[in-house]
DNA sequence: TTGGTCCATCTTTTT
DNA sequence: GATGGACCAA
């Protein structure tokens, strides 16, 4: 196969470039994976650079995995040596390389998500700290932010107040890093570029091995992922950096889409290249994406075409509530799957997990197989965590935060008394937790801790030879042999049947668990351990053959469907409440926006729901304010009150009260809640609309109460038609200067009338203005044309 | 020490 | 409507 094949001009020149430093600018479905495995196929077989020289960073190990799998159809066994690999993942191995120069032994554990909230909870417990007033997250968010700046504890200058109280916590956090032996995700990047910084051999032979560096997603590096890049390529100085900035969705964790100017600023001298042909999605998909992200700036203005047939308009839909929302999507689906439609041509995407639900219920009810991406995740469920927490144990004696996690899991009457003594114990005598259980077991009662562990002690001791036990079995014997021994020795099978469904489907992810295990048996439980944290779900992802797919929109990037409902277009949830006071974050909800348009090949569903429950409480929204930037010649209204005989009957006031059918319609009733999250539009809301269903109250959950209740309302739709639309008129935060009606003047488009006035996400006051002159209405931002006011 | 019950709090997104 | 924490009875 010809390399050069089937490229457009600007992607050959990409492959094709020499050394240096390259910038590859790619839209959304512009060819971008194509261009990188061809680029890596091209240094090998033309540029005559050996696979072992080449070193691949993706942000995903499925994006790893499949630009390895492609290179190798290419080269077959050139391909060989190649390094691919995730961030996280090729820094963890160059740690574990190079942990001579670290300050932690090399069977280091590496701490997610969960692990760093545990661990923090009890560094605040440690410093007599409230957990209300100092968030856990909170904190971690601090720290996570210093730690993306390279700023170690010591390093940490307080600024201000809340600075002052993260700093201990800081140094007491990372202290019980150390002493558990155990990396945090962050660590992993930051100990990278420390090791590389700070030690000029190792630096070096880095920098000379990797001949050609590529990166995949560049615009959701951070700064230390940046440093690393740049450290790593410094003495070749070959670094080809593919991105997009209108896809930078990763802010929040530390990602910074400024890196691509960044880059061009650094290298000045390097090549740019914008991708801007699109094979994926027809040109109306693309003209309505590029409607919502051409409001952003600071990008690369990028026009995107495509040689694909112009398509089908957008279609919106605005369902009553979250349930007729999910109704809505699964009846469009089914009635083209009777038509000869593929289940795996959908996609429905979501801003928040908690979302799915409302569709897990309506293809339940329907019958109908579904994928669903990530909301529970596989290594986050409690009972695989908790048998990879005794791996843990077994990997890593230091590890006393998941030694606390399992101690008394099963229970096996260890309770907090006896953790505290053992902990105790522990720290006067200068040794690991672990340490004083192995002398336990060892002596018994002979043992210089056995009377200060008091009633507890037998418990601890058994549990200490169950840990000796295993300790050596993991010596001698393969991981799966010891997985099982484990699980037996625990008791973890009689421990989880509990009688219910969801006790057997516990179990049965604790058999799945084994299952990987066993694919590790000759690698071994050390690799094992390291591959489970660094591991995510969308990884996992099974091809679940033929069913619709339901995903965040945050997983969808990298993806494409034929067909895409994008859901939840509603103020507070696309664009999310949490971005309203801030347009940077603001902007990136528009990118998550675009990112999820982009994804659909044929045909894109906007669909919204005036009510949906929140903390199973209903709660009203307005239209999301992003509608308004897609061109109302490219959407289609889908109404429900036409074709929906589900609610014909049920909102009898429904006719009265008009749906917003243009778009300044929809632009203006988002006037009064747009200035922030209305904390008192929010509040307000249920307090004003009656209860929307009498939820008859339960007093206790029965064992099979969750299935009950999923019954109910899946069989219930009924139980709405008693209910009646609440005037969602939310209270004005501030008044506009401008009013509607007022007779203005400008200066260039003479005299008006105001229609509309509202506040945009800056907080600036816009108006709506008809100008006489121009017959036309026209936009304008008050503080920066000026607009008398006549009368 | 355990297991139950009640309460508050919350949720963006994930390597 | 889920989860984690606090509290209490056995």
């Amino acid at each position: 196969m010809d390399i050069l094949s089937n490229l457009n001009p600007q992607q050959k020149q990409a492959v094709t470039a020499g050394d240096g430093r390259v910038l590859v600018l790619a839209g959304p479905g512009s060819g971008k994976t194509r261009v990188l495995t061809r680029r890596v196929a091209y240094l090998i077989e033309h540029m005559q650079v050996p696979s072992y020289g080449i070193l691949a960073m993706t942000f995903t190990n499925k994006a790893a995995r499949e630009m390895k799998a492609r290179v190798e159809t290419m080269l077959g066994p050139n391909a060989r040596g190649l390094w691919v690999g995730t961030f996280h993942s090729v820094c963890a191995r160059i740690l574990r390389q190079q942990v001579a120069h670290l300050p932690f032994s090399s069977n280091f554990v590496i701490y997610d998500a969960d692990d760093q909230k545990r661990l923090m909870k009890q560094v605040l417990k440690d410093l007599a700290m409230d957990e209300k007033t100092n968030r856990p997250a909170s904190m971690l968010n601090y720290i996570s932010h210093a730690k993306n700046n390279l700023v170690l504890p010591d390093e940490f200058t307080p600024t201000n107040y809340r600075e002052r109280i993260v700093k201990p916590v800081y140094e007491r956090y990372q202290n019980m890093l150390q002493v558990n032996n155990a990396l945090d995700f962050d660590d992993l990047l930051l100990w990278t570029v420390r090791l590389l910084a700070d030690n000029a051999e190792v630096r070096e032979r880095y920098a000379h091995g990797f001949q050609h560096i590529l990166v995949d997603e560049f615009q959701d590096t951070n700064m230390v992922q940046y440093e690393i890049l740049k450290l790593l390529s410094y003495a070749n100085g070959n670094l080809f950096a593919v991105g997009d900035e209108d896809q930078s969705i990763y802010r929040w964790r530390g990602a910074d889409y400024r890196n691509v100017m960044r880059f061009e600023e650094d290298f000045p001298n390097c090549q740019k290249i914008l991708l801007e042909q699109n094979y994926r999605s027809t040109q109306l998909v693309l003209d309505a994406a590029q409607g919502v992200i051409n409001q952003n700036s600071n990008r690369t203005p990028k026009h995107l075409f495509t040689q694909n047939a112009r398509g089908a308009q957008v279609i919106l839909h605005e369902a009553d509530d979250d349930q007729g929302e999910a109704q809505y999507v699964v009846d469009s689906i089914r009635r083209q799957m009777r038509n000869g439609a593929k289940g795996s041509d959908f996609a429905i995407m979501y801003r928040t997990n908690a979302q799915s639900r409302r569709f897990e219920e309506a293809f339940l009810h329907a019958g109908m197989s579904y994928t669903i991406v990530g909301a529970q995740r596989f290594y986050g469920r409690r009972e695989v965590k908790d048998i990879i927490a005794y791996l843990y144990l077994i990997h890593n004696p230091a590890d006393e935060l998941n030694l606390s996690r399992v101690i008394n899991v099963p229970p096996r009457k260890i309770g907090g008394k006896s953790q505290e003594n053992l902990a105790i114990a522990a720290r006067d005598a200068g040794l690991r937790q672990q340490a004083v259980l192995l002398d336990l077991a060892q002596h018994k009662d002979k043992s210089p801790y056995w009377a200060r562990m008091g009633r507890g002690a037998p418990a601890l001791t058994n549990f200490g030879r169950l840990l000796n036990k295993w300790q050596t079995k993991a010596a001698t014997e393969e991981l799966p042999a010891l997985f099982d021994t484990i699980l037996e020795d625990i008791g973890y099978h009689m421990h989880l049947d509990d009688g219910t469904e969801e006790g057997e489907s516990r179990w049965e992810n604790v058999q799945e668990l084994r299952k990987q295990a066993y694919e590790y048996r000759e690698r071994g439980l050390s690799e094992f351990l390291e591959n489970l944290a660094l591991v995510s779900d969308q990884d996992t992802m099974q091809d679940n053959g033929d069913s619709p797919t339901m995903l965040t929109l945050h997983a969808s990037k990298g993806l494409e469907f034929s067909q895409v409902f994008i859901t939840g277009l509603d103020e507070g949830l696309l664009p999310h409440s949490r971005s309203f006071d801030d347009p940077e974050e603001m902007a990136e909800e528009r990118r998550l926006l675009y990112v999820g348009m982009t994804r659909a090949r044929k045909q894109l569903y906007l669909v919204r729901a005036e009510q949906r429950f929140t903390y199973g409480q209903p709660s009203y929204s307005q239209p999301s304010r992003f509608l308004a930037y897609i061109d109302e010649d490219l959407i289609q209204q889908d109404g429900t009150k036409k074709s929906g005989l589900r609610f014909s009957s049920s909102f009898t006031s429904a006719s009265s009260w008009e749906k917003p059918a243009s778009k300044s319609k929809r632009w203006t009733s988002n006037t009064t809640s747009w200035r922030r999250k209305s904390k008192s539009a929010n509040e307000d809301a249920p307090r004003k609309a009656p209860p929307m269903r009498s939820e008859p109250i339960r007093k206790k959950k029965e064992t099979d109460g969750a299935w009950n209740l999923k019954r109910r309302t899946l069989n219930k739709p009924a139980a709405k038609q008693t209910s009646k639309r609440a005037p969602t008129a939310a209270p004005r935060a501030v008044d506009t200067q401008y009013k509607a009606g007022m007779k203005v003047s400008h200066a260039k488009f003479g005299p008006g009338e105001v229609r509309e006035s509202g506040f945009d996400e800056t907080g600036e006051e816009v108006v709506k203005v008809y100008f006489s002159e121009q017959d036309r209405e026209i936009k304008i931002l008050t503080s920066f044309a000026k607009l008398d006011i006549i009368e």
